[in-house]
DNA sequence: CTCAGTAATTTAAACGATTAAATATAGAAC
DNA sequence: GTTCTATATTTAATCGTTTAAATTACTGAG
């Protein structure tokens, strides 16, 4: 019935022990001094019962069960899944497979995922981390598991990290809008403590400071993760109605930028025209919104296979120092952050 | 140094046996007749050493992992990860977690990935097969291997599945087409001997058939899945230049679509007035385009819970009967396949 | 005080692999 | 024919659980 052979059943139809076949099998047959003859056989019955090592039984005598846990906000973000698909190539081409989760945002979410995966005994976790989880992750590294943070990271924490600059990135994307003629730059971000988004606040701030405007207030929107979609839309409503109070948008991520564009399609205010636009990160909304968007464009290529090396040389050694990988980011110019006609 | 906890450890730290601890674990004092007293030290000893079973082990006693490996075509297209998304979820309130793997539309990768997760226990798959994979599934369900199939499918299998009726679906929409004025009406798919898109062109042929069209060879445009770009780009121009050969375009999967509007989007060419179009499945693409698309929606919320479902129920008995559970599709109209003008 | 009967706990095998240590076998040297 | 060595193979413990079966402890009846 259930076809599965072992690694007894082997032994078993050779008259061998199982030691021989295990040796055999993982190719220490120099070691085990096995006889090429035995090694021959042993070889042509594996084939032939078409035996699979069960990884389970693997795992547990060694400890490593070659699986990364992979934990972000929403796999269901194209964000997040094309990582994800890069991670999983990656990994696969190292020997491991990888399980995921996602958190929603919420720190309880995140915990239980945690939990989850480490009895399952992965062998490290990739994770984008949400709000207030930094003692969750603290925990985990005092535990000795190997732990890569990417997109997101906490200052706080001595841990292997994969990002961008976003101040920098920020700034620079703030500063080519008031280059370009913008003086009055409104911001959408959200209302978070996590430092990727604080950085972006910080650094569309500074470059309004460094070209001699003055921030205000009401410029900086702000919507909660757990309620985006209306979040947006009353921010934005305010913002364009019943005048315009901007000549700029700066979108601090792509599903903001997407929610945001939908209230702008609506208004029939016309980008560049009257309002310039720079995102973040990639959509194709962005391409095919009439005027196509200026973004800033991360690697994810460089961002997943920067943290899959990192937590595997950190499983091969655990108290090599901690790595802060910075990708480089670069500024998509197309025509969302045109000319503004008078 | 590492903390982990054994359930031996439990037991040493109380001077008691490991099957009493077990048993307390497992909320099976009643059968095994723990006192009550021994129940509550060991309890409470388990929080206090904080106690986390060891999933491998139970899953090598066990023979069961209680995770479902998730095989799509590529995890990055929002398509499949949307779908990820609610099997995620759907599984984890059951008990489960999901290991995924994208196999690039190759069988090749498709029988690796098969194996990779068979080797870790996984108690049954979610697939949506790629092409010539028959027989891989065929003989995973020979070893007893719960399978369902979801979006694709092959009607020569045993086997359970859930999707929509894509021959029903593609003619309800090429039928709109008809209706609305179209009767020059090409359609892109892919070069594939899939079933689903088979039955999305028969459907698309049988609208035309039964409205007196007589099908033109010419207007079945196939790209092949390893060279979409190129294949998409080389035969839309074909057919938008030196002269728009059709009036209406019907897009066999969101990604065909997507690079047709790009060249769409080049060409200058008028929707819907000079060109009529409906998609398939979802993206931002298709509300973002300028004459915002319509499409067949397919409830994917439906399909990954039904998967999860199906496939736990056949964990549990073996010998259940086939489903074959269909969703219901549904054309969502808009603004591209309106009104043409003379 | 013994014995039966039930209650409480322990023992030990098993899941499928790995591997150090023990043992068996064969050949060479004297 | 011993003894020694090198080669080939087996034994048995182990990883962390589960669980049937065995054992021990207790209680009350006679």
């Amino acid at each position: 019935m259930n076809g599965k052979v072992s690694l007894k059943d082997v032994a078993k139809y050779l008259g061998v022990s199982t030691a021989l076949v295990s040796y055999v099998i993982n190719n220490k047959e120099k070691e085990a001094r096995v006889s090429e003859k035995m090694a021959k056989k042993i070889r042509s019955a594996v084939v032939k019962l078409n035996y699979q090592p069960n990884q389970i039984a693997k795992s547990l005598k060694s400890g490593r069960s070659n699986t990364i846990g992979l934990i972000v906000a929403d796999i269901s973000n194209p964000f997040f899944s094309s990582i994800a698909r890069i991670i999983e190539d990656e990994a696969r081409k190292q020997g491991y497979i990888v399980i995921f989760g996602s958190s929603d945002e919420s720190a309880e979410k995140s915990q239980d995922l945690l939990n989850a995966f480490q009895n399952r005994q992965v062998d490290a976790f990739i994770i984008a981390p949400v709000e207030n989880t930094e003692k969750q992750i603290k925990a985990l590294q005092k535990t000795g598991m190997p732990v890569v943070l990417i997109d997101r990271y906490f200052p706080t924490i001595q841990v292997d990290n994969v990002h961008i600059d976003n101040f920098q990135a920020a700034y620079n994307a703030v500063e080519h809008l008031i280059n370009n003629g913008r003086r009055k730059i409104a911001m959408m971000a959200y209302d978070t403590n996590l430092p990727h988004i604080q950085e972006r606040k910080n650094g569309y701030k500074a470059a309004l400071r460094a070209h001699g405007i003055r921030f205000k207030k009401e410029w900086l929107m702000e919507a909660s993760y757990q309620n985006i979609e209306k979040d947006v839309a009353d921010k934005m409503n305010e913002m364009l109605f019943p005048d315009l109070k901007v000549d700029a948008f700066f979108f601090a991520t792509n599903t903001l930028a997407v929610e945001s564009l939908k209230i702008i399609n609506q208004s029939g205010i016309k980008v560049p025209d009257k309002l310039a636009i720079i995102a973040f990160d990639e959509s194709d909304a962005f391409d095919f919104f009439y005027s196509p968007l200026s973004y800033v464009s991360q690697s994810l290529e460089d961002m997943g296979k920067g943290a899959v090396n990192l937590v595997i040389e950190r499983i091969k050694d655990h108290s090599k120092k901690y790595t802060n990988l910075i990708i480089k980011e670069k500024l998509v110019l197309r025509k969302s952050c045109g000319t503004k006609t008078k």
